[in-house]
DNA sequence: GCGCTAATTGCAATATTGTTGCATTTAATT
DNA sequence: AATTAAATGCAACAATATTGCAATTAGCGC
């Protein structure tokens, strides 16, 4: 929820102020990632207007924090949906309908850098990042297949 | 080398430009990556000009003929060292020196993809990218550290 | 080698995305 | 309500990416 959100924001210092919530609100609602001009479009149309350079900060601020992240793979904002504690984080993106999932799992994480030490590579960390079709919209094609 | 991409190119009925070959072999010498103002610039600092736009559509076949990946921790290009055959495809930055390491494995793969399946999604590509050290710069920083 | 043709490139113009410095505003505190 | 550091907005600019179209070129047959 936004609320906890906030409460994070203003536990490290940070000011909970208006475009940090509005910021805050599009990135709860909307479950697909979002460009820092996506943010600025949705909220113009509701009649909010903040200056792009301002959600560029915000945004930075807010994967400095660990409440939202950037899909590398579309350059798209979430929000974070696990907290910092639950190992390393895995994000799944639905090429129909855009939703993304964020799964961890430690034993996976324990294996791709086993992986990369057996290489003599001194991992930092690991970009996972999954495409494909959601369970709601494979089952959707299956039926459109019959 | 840069005479096997312009057999594969040949063979697929594209030809083989200059600006291809150009192309080509600054990928092939770099060994980190490249985005494609990058490529320019290298070219121009050797007397070569070629258009931005030229560069930037030689990428995008490049990339769907395997010859070329975009990392997407980076948005830089680099030459596909293995072929298609040999599974899923998997690469290591290193931080330091920015060199790229690309490697193929089976079980990790499988692991991955499992782990997927498991909560309903169906994956079509996986994008894993490292960031970290390679062991050179590893040991590097150890003797720094002394 | 010469001409032919489709493929490819270069160019110009434009769109999109991202960054910096500085003046103005605002949230939190007293 | 006043204070002040933090945050935002603005303007200007830089970097990256895309499109349409005219000019060039690689590969082909002759």
């Amino acid at each position: 929820m936004v609320e906890n959100s906030i409460r994070s924001l203003q536990a490290r210092g940070y000011k909970a102020t208006r475009p940090r919530k509005l910021v805050l609100e599009v990135l709860e609602e909307t479950e697909k990632p979002l460009s820092p001009y996506d943010i600025q479009g949705i909220l113009l149309a509701r009649g909010k207007h903040l200056n792009h350079v301002t959600i560029y900060r915000i945004l930075d601020l807010f994967c400095s924090l660990n409440l939202a992240h950037k899909m590398l793979s579309s350059g798209g904002f979430v929000k974070c949906s696990l907290n910092d504690a639950e190992g390393c984080h895995r994000f799944m993106v639905c090429q129909d309908c855009g939703a993304i999932q964020e799964f961890a799992d430690e034993g996976l994480c324990q294996g791709e850098n086993e992986f990369a030490r057996n290489r003599g590579f001194h991992t930092q960390y690991h970009i996972s990042e999954f495409s494909g079709l959601c369970s709601h919209c494979y089952r959707k094609q299956l039926q459109l297949a019959k």
